[in-house]
DNA sequence: AAACTGACTTACTAATAAGTCAGTCCTTTC
DNA sequence: GAAAGGACTGACTTATTAGTAAGTCAGTTT
């Protein structure tokens, strides 16, 4: 059973690093047995269809990114520490092998994706950005953030500015991504001495 | 003769609106055959692989952006006007049917390309960077513009701000890519006041 | 008039795509 | 030790993929 389970996650952890490095119409369910040693129908056995698996991949980081921010949700977050976890994990973690978050990785490939997949890509968005337009509420109101205009447009910004510096990197070279977060601190009057 | 140029318009005209709304691997030769009442050779003859059609997409690309992009470079352009210009072309006409700019639409699936159109992609974006860098060298040198840091993290970041934006737009509504274009003037200490 | 060219079409291939299903192995439970 | 169920495998199907080879045919050149 530990074994069977196990199957089941190395699958998730595959089609993961797939979806996230050549979107959703760049791998095959061949790309994801082969690696491990099983049948296709073996993947299948898992997750049904396609979308089934995309699903679950953003599901689960939904849950990973839900953990990190529920401090914050709770009222006990420092906003400037917050975001910088946020720029952290979008600059390292989220990025090994120059991977995409879901979003990212979805969001090209939209038009052409099952519906439950597009919903629950939505619903990742949402709760990204409800959770940021509060850091960037917060962060204003303590006077630890300088910007213009709403905090629900700031935080649409910094999310799309970071999506969009992880495929620029991707095309262009990893120091993109760093300049584009130093640049992000300095926006906000942060000291950017993180800029790697 | 001119309907046979015209075809090939056609082809490039279809595929590009297909690249750029589904991504490389979202769409097929039959996808543009059959609404053009063609056959799938016909694309073959004008476009031999999928990579000579997306190059072609990409050099186009490159072409309107030169032209557009000419003035400021040749030295006779406001940086204000041109980064007005870039966003309103972003905005609009770049993103008819939410489709997205082609590094956008490309670098999602980036590890998954053929070598000839990662180069493309490449000398797009190296493209676009450089003159973004010259505009916000010269806004700032003219006191039009006000931020901290070094023109070419700036103009990385305003790049992928406003690509990242295009694609979030898609999955959540097409009022993000006017929120955060309005905090990119905000940033930048400009009048906002075409917020939509 | 003959040869040639550009722009196709018809008819194909080999590979790969997602997905199905009957059967088998292994473990746990009664 | 028999039954049951979860976790697969083997052997498919059907559809689609990019790409090719050979032929057609109107128009242009020689």
């Amino acid at each position: 059973m530990a074994a069977q389970t196990d199957t089941r996650e190395k699958i998730l952890a595959t089609a993961d690093r797939l979806l996230r490095s050549r979107g959703f119409n760049g791998f095959s369910y061949q790309d994801i047995s082969r690696p491990l040693g099983i049948r296709n129908a073996a993947v299948h056995y898992h997750f049904p269809a396609k979308a089934d698996l995309a699903v679950a991949i953003i599901e689960k980081f939904r849950g990973i990114l839900r953990d990190r921010t529920a401090a914050f949700m709770a009222g006990h977050g420092d906003p400037v520490a917050q975001l910088e976890g946020f720029i952290s994990f979008s600059t390292t973690e989220c990025s090994l092998e120059h991977t995409m978050c879901p979003v990212g990785a979805l969001s090209a490939d939209f038009f052409s994706l099952p519906e439950p997949v597009r919903v629950a890509g939505r619903r990742l968005l949402d709760e990204l950005l409800t959770w940021m337009t509060r850091v960037c509420t917060e962060g204003r109101e303590q006077g630890r953030f300088r910007f213009d205009g709403e905090p629900a447009a700031k935080a649409r910004q910094i999310v799309a500015t970071l999506q969009g510096a992880r495929q620029l990197a991707r095309v262009c070279g990893e120091q993109a991504m760093h300049d584009v977060a130093g640049q992000i601190r300095r926006d906000l009057g942060l000291d950017p001495i993180r800029n790697r």
